[in-house]
DNA sequence: GATTTTCATTGACTTAAGTTAATGAAAAAT
DNA sequence: ATTTTTCATTAACTTAAGTCAATGAAAATC
């Protein structure tokens, strides 16, 4: 379970095995299950979750009661209300299970310490938002440049093989359009 | 002059003289003048730049032959094609001075051995890329759900006093519509 | 200082996407 | 297994934003 989590941060950083233990000593298993939330609108958040299976998804409501799905979250993706953790406020997000899910939470308490003890895990971390940077300014891009369409597309680049887990409904207000719209365009690209 | 930038830095670390005269040896300062290039499409990037003086904007340019505007850059922002520099890939942005400009360059190659000998940097760029993704998440839920003339005015808190910096034209570019779409914004605002 | 280029604005028209409403199919709940 | 809820799709209509074209003002260039 936690040896997917280290697989992944190997991929960056070469871990000793008393540190990969260390490192499994402030990670924690959780189980969530379907229309369950991992974080709520208005909670202290103090945690960082990666997604060993299963499937989420952040969104926020607005003024007016309306949801809006920032992101999804699959197998080896990281999730959580990245603005409430880093700047101690309450949560702004909801993160729902889609399906039942297993994640690995990471208290940032432990972690900032960990940091200290085996600055590597800092390195890991800022690769990893680094990353996370680049691809949210192609998301950027694509979103205020490319046709609906075009981004209908991308979004399976993205998140590949969503297809059966999420609806169209979510995939439509992920790109922020109506269902009846991406309808539309699923019926102009022959799907 | 590198004094500005190490104030930036010591926000969220806290060097040692002997540290700030090291890091001082792999910056290095240009002048950008107006209307010329920190980088252009195609070339190889190994360059991040940090804004002491000065306005800049990054873009594209797609298959049409249309410009986007992805990112300006004023005082005490950073900037380069993050997306080439950390892949190294060719540059697909151009970045050019919208004013005569003073910028801090920090070779890339010289910052990864830095990393090693003062890991401190790695912690400084880990919250600096933090901020700059979950600010980039914030602009992705405002572009996909907020409506075109509260974006305007969005962009104003975010760029403080640009406005007789850089045209309407290129606010709108920014902002994903049309020069035509912002005046008429501008006129429904009272502007 | 004169000329050229860029910029902001407006109006008329077009197009893409939102809204509302209805339907049967699929999935979930009991 | 039956009922209830959610989901995908379609159509008719409305609205917001894009396109095209023209104008004077402002800025940049020579």
């Amino acid at each position: 379970m936690k040896d997917l989590l280290l697989a992944h941060i190997n991929r960056h950083i070469s871990l000793t095995n008393v540190e990969e233990e260390e490192f499994k000593g402030i990670i924690a298993e959780k189980k969530v299950f379907r229309k369950s939330f991992l974080i709520e609108s208005g909670v202290m958040v103090n945690e960082l979750y990666y997604v060993v299976e299963g499937c989420l998804k952040a969104y926020y409501v607005d003024d007016l009661g309306n949801k809006h799905i920032l992101q999804f979250a699959i197998e080896d993706w990281w999730i959580t209300d990245f603005n409430a953790l880093h700047n101690n406020i309450p949560a702004e997000l909801y993160i729902e299970a889609i399906e039942n899910c297993t994640v690995l939470a990471i208290s940032t308490v432990a972690l900032e310490e960990l940091y200290i003890r085996i600055p590597k895990f800092e390195r890991f971390f800022r690769i990893l938002y680094t990353n996370a940077f680049i691809a949210l300014r192609k998301r950027v891009m694509s979103s205020l440049h490319r046709t609906n369409s075009i981004r209908y597309l991308e979004f399976f680049e993205r998140y590949p093989n969503i297809e059966r887990r999420v609806t169209n409904y979510h995939i439509a207000n992920y790109l922020g359009i109506t269902a009846e719209s991406l309808c539309r365009i699923r019926r102009d690209l022959g799907m």
